[in-house]
RNA sequence: GCGGAGGUUGCCAAGCCAGGUCAAAGGCGUAGGGUUCAGAUCCCUAUCUCGUAGGGGUUCGCGAGUUCGAAUCUCGCCCUCCGCACCA
């Protein structure tokens, strides 16, 4: 066993790239490019294992596509605009203890003493310098596992020149008028005044906002409003339900009078009403009166309802008692016992008078499917809320999905309820009977600081309307263009696209460019983190050449980017060098478009769809993003990694760990891309393994000279099978990585690879020289087959197999189809299942100790009968097999043993491997008779089931092709 | 709710798209053997079940169907996981 220091090497050949500048790429007219992008890394901490896989599989992408003779840039930044790292700063500064620890335990893992952590800490008051320490954390992390990128190219997000660059492309949005300026709901806290984020809650951190029809219901000089999600239903309304114990207010709401409880006066005041209390009364005050319906204007009574909640919505509930169970049960109540009216001046007969409505039909339901949902329940009160929600869930479910508007709803009678809700509310709207009311769509939500959480309406809000005309349309057409790996996540980029409306794109705090139309709003993070592809092919330009952030214009991206304008006038208005701006233009042409993007699939929903919308709206199609592949998240055995269950393994460790190249072996080998990955501690070692074998088998053989030994050399059959298995390995791991199955790809670089070699050395009888040779061969293919997974360890090997350059840049292994036989692999096979079988037998004949195994390989004629079969397209039905191999004069005359291959491959219901012939067979056999019986610790002895010399019990009549007989003794 | 992915032999996980060579790769675990002073992150063999001749039986979430033939195709059912907007 050989004992290798992967730190050790992996130390010398990043020290060497970087000496070499290796993969510093520049454009090349001469080789055509392949421009591959990872997004960058946020940097307000240490990144895991889990990133460590979608850097990996880039990092292997970039340096396949470089040994295949392409120009390759990948490039590297890092992200730090938006909230997080402001948060984070934010805590340390106010002491917040979870924070600290948080930080202390990143810090620990790249600094020495704890004096050094505690001063950097101190430092962490300042986002820029969080953000920077990171960010060089991370790239040396990058650079400790190997990864080829081109780091003069680096930036980050909150950099100034960044800053231009967004400017440029907003103000490109804001010409196309993609930009819009409206009213935005968000969670709000009114007592800090700020909007919330998940990150900002106590409670309820996926509450999400829903939207609810204010409905206004005319009475006195003013409406009573009450909100609903099911605004169809106002056809069915009976009577209004007010808390009498509950506190409502007169509001003058832009210039109307509404009524509602006194908490949702303040909600509408958070949601950019204009609100003014004039009055306020108790509920009961106004039970008893009368208010409008709207869609027949009758006069409808108020009742008293214990149920309401006046902080839910606006506390006044319209009562639907045909189709909402808490509304029938409520009625009803009051029928069973109407004592309590009296004294709101309401008669038990008027109450008893109410008709309960039927408004829509579902098939399995009568007239009225809320009292069937009550009295199926058997629900007896009010009280019963649980039960009261669970008919609510029954019959809004099946009224919105196979629910149809009666007869009594005007126009929108016979129409199903899941297509006519958006109508009924264009309609109230369009008599001015309703308005929008937020809710937050779960209770409770209450923020950090104790507080319940409301929704808040921002007036003026900036977004991006991805419905503006067009812009769907050219985003799907790129969609459809666009080669998206693994295929399965194709839909999902299409239910995105369906599903994208508006978003906001700006909001008042955090890192980032300021939007340059508006500056109190700041470009949110996922917005100016889309088409900043393009800023990698010229931004060593600007920095090296020290241009200030003053002197990029948007003249001068548009002309940089889109070729706009000319660069004589370009150079002139900024003072940057013409020449200079003429080949930053041609650079960006030359890498441009991005050839690749690859990242995790949670991205599609925002980050990449952003990616190519943005793409679209900005640049012509040339140059929109050409492919995205994508891999799943990283498990650590078997459950979720998270900071606080301690699961989590940093990269930084990674190397001194398990050592880079283990590391990303494991990382590519373990699951497919389009799978979720699971670590497991245990299987490390057999990845070790795997390169252990690798380095052993190199270390002794792949100094010799290689030499591939023709037909010409007469080489034994063997030989001819590992070249054969070589080179359609090769082959095979080539179409994984083309079809981006890197699993498979990593199996055939090791496994396979390994298992060839071994198979290989396990047989005597092969010369010295040229087994020596044939490996060494094996080997220079093996190095180069392997450099893109373990560059490290390839590396070393490659230079100690004498080769100039570095293998990162040696060429591909290409399959040779020469050497490809088919037939000597079948026959291989043929070996290996006979001593399988002979094996089989040895074990259910234990205890009796056989000294030979007589092998019997089937005649001639057997192996063209298979092949006839196999050719034709026939039905493995006796009938139909045996009419075809009766219709060959040949096989005619030896109807008996044609009847007993047809009964075969009946029962297997199928065709076995066998080799190309009979002869062919018999070789390989005879050839590997020694090897066999070293295997099976008994003498072999082969022959032809044609007239075999020794047959003692008859066995050679059973042979059959890629199936001998056998007979042990 | 909407959208997506998936349920395989002790565990993890391939196979399914292109049905037959699938009792179903590989890893882990387990058992036996080897190398070794010993051990292992070493090597070999075995690992559904029955069987003293390479064979039989029963398996791929459950149920039905298509087919000469289904882990693979179709339909229904059950279950699990993931994303869902201002959060990077």
């Amino acid at each position: 066993m050989t004992d290798i220091d992967f730190q050790e090497i992996e130390k010398k050949w990043q020290d060497r790239w970087a000496k070499d500048k290796a993969f510093e790429a520049d454009p090349d007219p001469e080789r055509e490019d392949f421009f591959l992008t990872v997004p960058y890394p946020y940097t307000n901490g240490a990144l895991h294992i889990g990133h460590g896989r979608t850097y990996t599989i880039g990092d292997m992408i970039a340096r396949y596509r470089r040994m295949r003779g392409y120009n390759v840039l990948f490039p590297m930044a890092s992200h730090m605009t938006g909230t997080p790292i402001l948060g984070m700063v934010e805590r340390i500064k106010a002491g917040d203890q979870e924070a600290i620890e948080q930080y202390t335990r990143d810090l620990r893992l790249y600094l020495e003493t704890e004096e050094e952590v505690e001063e950097q800490l101190a430092k962490f008051t300042d986002p820029w310098t969080t953000a920077r320490f990171f960010a060089d954390a991370i790239s040396s992390d990058f650079k400790a596992l190997g990864y080829s990128i081109d780091w003069r190219r680096k930036f980050t997000t909150g950099d100034k020149i960044y800053n231009k660059f967004i400017e440029w492309q907003y103000h490109k949005f804001m010409d196309k008028g993609y930009i819009k300026q409206g009213d935005y709901p968000l969670l709000y806290c009114p007592n800090c005044k700020n909007p919330v984020g998940e990150d900002d809650l106590l409670e309820g951190a996926t509450a999400k906002i829903k939207e609810f029809t204010a409905i206004k219901f005319p009475f006195k000089d003013g409406f009573l409003v009450a909100a609903t999600l099911r605004p169809e239903t106002i056809f069915g309304i009976t009577n209004m339900w007010i808390n009498p114990n509950v506190t409502y207010v007169w509001v003058k709401v832009d210039g109307e009078k509404w009524v509602v409880s006194e908490e949702a006066a303040e909600k509408l005041r958070l949601q950019a009403k204009n609100v003014e209390i004039v009055e306020e009364f108790k509920g009961k005050e106004i039970i008893g009166e009368r208010f409008q319906a709207i869609h027949d204007e009758h006069e409808t009574l108020i009742l008293p309802a214990d149920f309401v909640n006046p902080k839910n919505a606006t506390g006044v509930v319209y009562s639907v008692p045909g189709h909402a169970p808490f509304d029938y049960v409520a009625l009803r109540d009051l029928w069973d016992d109407p004592s309590g009216l009296k004294k709101y001046g309401i008669s038990a007969e008027e109450v008893r008078d109410i008709n309960i409505i039927g408004m829509i039909d579902i098939e399995g339901y009568g007239n009225h499917p809320a009292k069937e949902a009550v009295e199926k329940r058997d629900i007896k009160s009010q009280e019963e809320e649980e039960k009261l929600e669970a008919a609510t869930q029954e019959v809004y479910k099946a009224e919105f999905y196979d629910g149809v508007m009666k007869d009594n709803c005007m126009q929108f009678s016979g129409r199903h309820i899941k297509d006519v809700k958006e109508d009924v509310v264009r309609w109230l709207k369009s008599k001015n009977r309703s308005d929008v009311f937020y809710e937050p769509d779960q209770r409770p939500v209450i923020c950090k600081c104790g507080t319940d959480v409301q929704v808040g309406v921002f007036a003026g809000q900036w977004f991006l309307d991805y419905q503006s005309p067009g812009w769907k349309e050219k985003a799907r057409e790129a969609l459809d263009e666009m080669k998206i790996v693994p295929e399965t996540f194709r839909n999902l980029f299409e239910a995105t696209f369906d599903w994208l409306t508006q978003r906001p794109c700006a909001r008042k705090r955090g890192i980032g460019t300021r939007l340059p139309f508006d500056r109190e709003w700041i470009i949110e993070s996922l917005s100016d983190s889309t088409i900043y592809m393009a800023f990698y092919t010229i931004v060593h330009k600007i920095t090296s050449n020290k241009i200030l952030p003053e002197q990029l214009t948007l003249d001068f991206f548009d002309y940089v980017f889109l070729g706009h304008g000319k660069a004589k006038n370009v150079a002139e208005d900024t003072g940057i060098d013409y020449e200079l701006i003429e080949s930053m233009r041609s650079e960006f042409l030359y890498w441009y478009p991005n050839d690749q993007r690859h990242t995790a699939p949670s991205h599609i929903s925002n980050h990449l769809s952003f990616a190519i919308f943005h793409h679209v709206a900005i640049f012509p199609k040339k140059h929109w993003l050409q492919c995205i592949s994508l891999n799943e998240h990283v498990n650590m055995e078997g459950g979720k990694m998270s900071k606080s269950k301690g699961n989590v393994i940093p990269l930084v460790e990674i190397p001194q760990k398990y050592g880079a190249d283990v590391y990303r072996t494991y990382a590519i080998s373990a699951a497919e891309p389009g799978s979720l990955m699971d670590w497991r501690e245990k299987d490390v070692p057999a990845v070790r393994n795997r390169i252990r074998q690798f380095v052993d088998i190199l270390s002794n053989y792949s100094e010799n000279a290689p030499r591939v030994y023709n037909k010409k050399d007469k080489p034994k059959t063997i030989t001819r099978w590992a070249l054969s298995r070589a080179n359609s390995t090769v082959r095979d791991a080539t179409d994984y990585i083309e079809r981006f199955r890197l699993r498979d790809y990593a199996i055939m670089a090791t496994s396979e690879m390994i298992s060839l070699v071994n198979d290989y050395l396990a047989r005597p009888g092969v010369p010295t020289e040229e087994r020596e040779g044939t490996i060494a061969y094996i080997c220079d293919i093996w190095v180069r087959l392997f450099a893109p997974i373990a560059p490290h360890i390839c590396e070393e090997f490659w230079s100690r197999m004498g080769h100039e350059g570095y293998v990162s840049f040696a060429q591909w292994p290409a399959a040779d189809e020469r050497l490809i036989d088919e037939s000597i692999e079948r026959s291989h096979h043929v070996v290996e299942a006979t001593i399988r079988d002979i094996r089989e037998i040895q074990k259910l004949l234990k205890g009796q100790k056989k000294k030979a195994a007589h092998v019997y390989v089937a005649k001639e004629w057997m192996f063209e009968a298979l092949d006839i079969i196999k050719e034709s397209d026939v039905s493995f039905v006796v009938g139909d097999l045996m009419k075809r191999l009766m219709s060959e004069p040949s096989i005619r005359t030896r109807g008996q043993e044609a009847k007993s291959i047809v009964d075969r491959i009946v029962k297997e219901n199928g065709l076995w491997e066998y080799s190309a012939s009979s002869e062919e067979e018999l070789g390989a056999l005879d050839e590997s008779a020694d090897y066999m019986s070293n295997e099976l610790g008994l003498d072999v002895v082969v022959y032809s089931a044609d007239g075999p010399d020794y047959d003692p019990e008859n066995k050679a009549r059973f042979a059959l092709p890629g199936r001998p007989s056998l007979f042990l003794e």
